[in-house]
DNA sequence: CTTCTTAATGACAGCGCTGTCATTTGTCAA
DNA sequence: TTGACAAATGACAGCGCTGTCATTAAGAAG
């Protein structure tokens, strides 16, 4: 049973009803112009027909479309897979369509997806981080839509901005660990993208603050994180420094990792090591012990870029150009502090 | 310095080359087509007024798009993620775009992304499973364009398949543990799409082959899987037959989690339980006792599926339409065995 | 009854590109 | 020299839709 369904397009529709193309146009498009007879008629035959616009034409003739483009740097990413579920969920239900490109944290191939982008006339783009090469910074200029810089914040936003100091955050992580009573305090660093940089800027003058810093504490590496990578930056960091006391991880699977590592070279967590891990993923409230960690609210971060988009495209007005979303220490009894003679805390 | 820069299109470039608009289009698409010295002074034309295609232009008037359109369940789902990096990799470089569509795990939204995809005039789709509804399979059959089916296996292709047969690979896991010793194994799933379903259903037939089967040891919901959740259902599992020494999850946040919570438990993995995951995360090898796992080719899924379809686009045949990746029972400490007198293993 | 508004609809061109011919030029064999 | 043919280039229409008028009808105001 081989349904062979040429195309239905505008005129076809039109011809059906007895009306002008113009005006299933209208229908569709807005509806408050036509009147209601019309309109049913219209809308009757568009289901009865099975018509569905053609994106290009419309694009092309209209000079614009309903494509939000969106530019993360890694699909695999568990802080941007939260975003991402942050963006669906909200734009679920409206009149848009979600076009992902993945810049795998290259300034070049962000370039070129800009390119690619703002050729397509999109409706809205939201973009990670604030350090755009010249070139993209011109090319985002140039779009003439509404744009959302996430994950930072900072003074001049191309447009709009939602996210968060990554570093007061890192600051805020290390005076966390500071308080709680750990003195060598080191730092696990991957990927080292710009939010991480940030991070241990935040680290570095906290420990700095306090007349604690010491560059033998931090160990980075360009590699992205994972688990195990956790686990062998811990090991460095052991064998570089014997009496750390405690690690600022710029990620959970750091933080894992490093967790891991020490249960098997049997050093005690909280009361030997402390540690704190940054994004606050579901799984550190159930490690043994449950770990600390930072809490960014990177579904909101989703949410919120969409509705700033959105208002913008309405024309309505922002009431803030930069929306800062803040973090908050999660403390779990990883960063219990180191043993004292007083109490013994149970495993 | 603000640069005002008009739109350039195709005719501005034959304009300043002093050429005709089908010349400066050959050279972009077909440049075999066009001589030599032509074609230099077009490319460099092109260049010097930094022209780029107008997408909605190209597709209008070639019914055809470089788009790639991508339907996945979710977008925060470490497999998903995973298969995504593999379609990025492989598509770096060619001239393809791709359009990720996220159909939470929805039927309906899944036709409503096939209806817009479709429309789009993709140059190939790839979905996800086998078992889209009849609609979607309507859509699918109506789209002119090589398609791929991922994740599983299946005789009825749409058109293409690449994946593996969850139904053995659960059948596998379940067998493992059996034969390591253990004799009253549990199952833990979550979310239950049809590839969770398929691992229950081989678990379910090895358990009967071995005369084990016993519905109470099936803890499932339809709840998205977290290492949290993997507590929870241990938990739920435990308290409904206490003799349970082993547990097959179908995926390794689960077994993250029922590991996290055998720790808690002070029940000794793998001397008193077993545990086994599916996916086969890298996490997996440094947890401790590191955990067995259910490898299967989550990258390479990807790249095969662009692989396939950049073939088939390209006009080249292709040598087998389904193609099987397999799966491979990752051993690991956490499914050694129950405790013998005879040997104690290392914790 | 005329003029003015407003609401509803239509005619038409054109968005930027490519498919499909047609035309021009050069090459080579007869 | 001529014709046949291939290579290179161009003219033109049109992809399916919407922006921008223009037109008509129906009421409101004078």
């Amino acid at each position: 049973m081989v349904e062979l369904k040429k195309k239905i397009k505008l005129t076809d529709v039109a011809e059906a009803v007895g009306v002008s193309a113009i005006t299933v146009s209208r229908v569709l498009r807005t509806p408050e112009l036509v009147s209601e007879p019309v309109r049913l008629r219209v809308v009757e035959a568009v289901a009865r027909l099975g018509y569905v616009p053609d994106p290009a034409a419309r694009a092309l003739a209209s000079a614009r479309t309903d494509v939000l483009g969106i530019l993360i740097p890694s699909v695999t990413n568990n802080v941007f897979s939260a975003v991402l579920r942050g963006i669906y969920d909200r734009v679920e239900g409206l009149p848009f369509n979600i076009q992902l490109g993945n810049t795998r944290y290259s300034v070049l191939e962000e370039e070129r997806l800009l390119g690619v982008f703002s050729r397509q006339r999109p409706a809205g783009l939201i973009v990670t981080g604030r350090d755009q090469s010249a070139r993209s910074l011109a090319l985002l200029r140039q779009a003439d839509c509404p744009i959302v810089q996430i994950m930072e914040l900072g003074d001049e936003p191309v447009d709009m901005m939602v996210g968060l100091s990554h570093r007061d955050a890192g600051h805020a992580a290390t005076r966390h660990l500071q308080e709680r009573g750990y003195r060598r305090i080191g730092f696990l660093g991957a990927r080292m993208d710009p939010r991480t940089q940030r991070r241990l800027e935040g680290y570095g003058e906290a420990q700095k603050e306090a007349g604690l810093h010491d560059e033998r504490l931090i160990v980075t590496t360009r590699r992205a994180s994972t688990v195990t990578l956790g686990c062998e930056l811990l090991s460095e960091l052991l064998s570089r420094s014997h009496d750390v006391d405690a690690v600022f991880c710029i990620n959970d699977d750091l933080a894992l990792g490093a967790l891991f590592e020490c249960q098997r070279r049997r050093i005690a967590v909280p009361d030997d090591f402390g540690i704190c891990g940054f994004n606050d993923l579901e799984m550190m409230a159930v490690a043994n012990p449950p770990l600390t960690s930072v809490r960014t609210n990177r579904e909101e971060m989703g949410r919120r870029a969409i509705e700033m988009l959105i208002a913008r495209i309405a024309g309505e007005p922002i009431e803030a150009p930069v929306v800062d979303l803040g973090y908050e220490i999660v403390e779990r009894r990883s960063t219990a502090g180191p043993r004292r003679r007083e109490a013994l805390l149970p495993t």
